[in-house]
Parts: structure tokens; sequence; C-alpha cells
DNA sequence: ACCTGAACACCGTTCAAGT
DNA sequence: ACCTGAACACCGTTCAAGT
């Protein structure tokens, strides 16, 4: 009936996040701030605490929304080799698709699991399919991340990638790194 | 003469970086703040700023003392990749000697280097000496940076480390994961 | 069930002024 | 040269109260 009012609609958690994606494209980690995000969703800020905890777990969700991304552009590989590179660099576009988006995730907490087994066996599955072993699909993947993550650390560190810029080729020495590392995992 | 003040002496960004790590050790990488850091160090929160552009330039500073305990703590080695593999087990003690150590050095921006290529040259210098070209040596210290502070914020991320403590081996697959880099460099 | 208004206890930083 | 006092423009979060 009211058509003047033409925010809202809805207030869930997927609307949050969307908003503090764009939030976050805009003004950066420090600029994404509960006051400014409620009012981009046309409400005041203590309605945000509605649909989330507190600001620690919308930063949660939003670190889950990229590994999500990452997970669900790695192709169909032929061994859990070719399966790893492609994860490796798919992580790699997905921390730097965000603004922000490699310091988001080494900030963020892990948002509290369902079921521990559940989601390490749902982790580990693709893996699994391709004869390793879930110890084994854990440990490499960690391996994976942390490199991805650290790298895009690097990157996205202004003066950093300035001082390195002259001197390192950086997509060429990720791919020597993210290479050397799935190379040298031994099963 | 007046004895009674028993505190300051001096202030310098010495004291001011000693204070901070004291402060982050206690109160952990939110509690670290201008005004309780002022207040430890018998000042106001102002005062700080003579000494300091800003806060995050005291980040800065702390991050770059972490890296140089692990720089130093590299012991003279026969062969790059023995270097290398010091290093990032040196690197990986650094960030966790201090609380939220991987995260505060995710997040700092890196303190604006004096002269680009006499800071490189310092950098490679180590490996430079056992045989590695300039760009190898950064190359391949990127990527074991990289790795160790990747693996280190996950360790540090405690409902990560949790959920994967029960069926991951942390000082194993760090091993693992270290040594597959280190191996898989060609040259 | 979902949101507002008002408040609490903080932040980082600037700047005139003091010594 | 080094520090204080006071202020500005913010924070995250709680909580009674509204609808």
């Amino acid at each position: 009936m009211d058509m003047a009012r033409s925010q809202p609609a809805l207030l869930d958690r997927d609307r949050l996040v969307a908003a503090a994606f764009a939030l976050l494209e805009e003004d950066g980690l420090e600029g994404l701030s509960m006051r400014p995000l409620a009012s981009r969703l046309g409400v005041q800020a203590p309605a945000l605490y509605w649909h989330v905890a507190d600001k620690s777990e919308l930063l949660g969700l939003m670190a889950k929304a990229i590994y999500a991304v990452a997970y669900a552009s790695v192709p169909a590989a032929a061994d859990w080799r070719n399966w790893l590179l492609a994860f490796g660099r798919a992580l790699r576009t997905a921390f730097a698709s965000h603004r922000d988006g490699a310091r988001l995730c080494a900030t963020a907490r892990a948002p509290r699991a369902l079921s521990i087994a559940d989601h390490a066996q749902t982790i580990a599955a693709p893996l699994v399919a391709l004869h390793l072993t879930e110890q084994q699909a854990l440990s490499f993947q960690a391996s994976v991340i942390s490199f991805a993550l650290g790298w895009a650390s690097f990157e996205a560190n202004g003066p950093m990638h300035d001082y390195l810029d002259e001197m390192l080729d950086f997509d060429a020495s990720f791919e020597i790194g993210l290479q050397a590392l799935v190379r040298g995992f031994a099963i």
C-alpha cells in the first residue's frame, strides 16, 4: 500500500551481508561500521542486533561468503593436485575481489560450525573423491589456504605492494609458490 | 631530584613500542588503544602523537619489530633451502610469541622504507650469499612469509583452532607445508 | 517479531595553550 | 622540545519502549 517507503521490504541476514559488502567496497574495512550500514538499509543501528549477535558475527558471515565463492568456483579436476592448484587460484581471486578482502578474512573469527565432523567432511569431500584421506585433505587444504591468504594480505598492503612492485612479478611469483607447495606434497 | 615521579624518564619510540606490546599481551588487539597506552606511560593520549604520526604507524613499528626478531633468529645455513626452512619456522614462532601477533602483522601497513633498493638488498642478502639471485630471494621469501603468516592467522583464530584441533596436528602439518613449499622451488 | 530513541562507555585525532 | 586540557566526530552495544 505504502509505496512511498520504497526502501526495505525485508531485513534478513542476506540483505545485511550484501549491504555490508557494498559498504566495504566504498569505504574499506575501517569504514564498515554499524551506523552507516544501518542507514544504508533504511534502519537504525540497534535494529541490526536483531539479526546478528554482534559485529564480529557479521564479519564472520562475510568471510564465509568469500570462502564459499572460492570453493564454488573450483572446476572439476582430474586429480587432487590440480584441484588444489585451482583452489589456490580461486582463493586469491576471491580475496582480491573485495576491497580489504584478505584483511577481512584474516581478522574474522570463524562462524560457529554446525556439526564439527560434518563440516570437515564437506570441506574434505572434493579431495577425498580424488583419493586423499580426510586427514591429508584437511592438512593440504590448510596449507593452500594459508599461502593464498598470506599472499593476498601482502598484495593488498599498499606500501608493501608499491615497495615490492618494482622487483617482483606478483602473478608469476604466486604461481611459483603455489606450484612449489602443491607439487611438494607427498602421499 | 624529584624521586616521587618514579614514572617516565623519557618517552621515545622504543618505550612506546615496548609499552604497546605489554598492553597487547594483556588486552589483545582490540584492547590496544591510545588512551590506555598513554596512561601506562604516565602521560595523556595526545602526547603519543608527538612521537608517532598515528596509530597505524605504531602498529607498523610493532609488526616491523616482530619481523626483525624472526630475521635475527635464523641461524647460519648451509644452503638456501635450509635458510628458508629455518626462516619459516622463525616466523611462525615470532608471530605466535605475541598475542594476536599474526593478526597484527596481517593488518599493519608496512612502515615507509628508507631507500627501496637498499632495503630489498638487505632482505635478500642472506639468500644471495647462498647463491640465489635477488629476484629469486625476494620471490621465495615472499612465498614463505605468506605461508607462515597465513598459517599463524589460522592457528590464532580461536573457533577455527578449536574446530580443526580435533583432526589436524598443527605442528606436523605446518612442517609438511613448509617443506613442500621450500622443496618445490626450482632454480 | 522487528524496530526506535536514548543512553553508556568508549574510540582516534586535532589544536590551542602551557612549560 | 614535549606535554596537557578540552573538544570533535565518531565507535559498538544495551535496553526500555514502541508497533
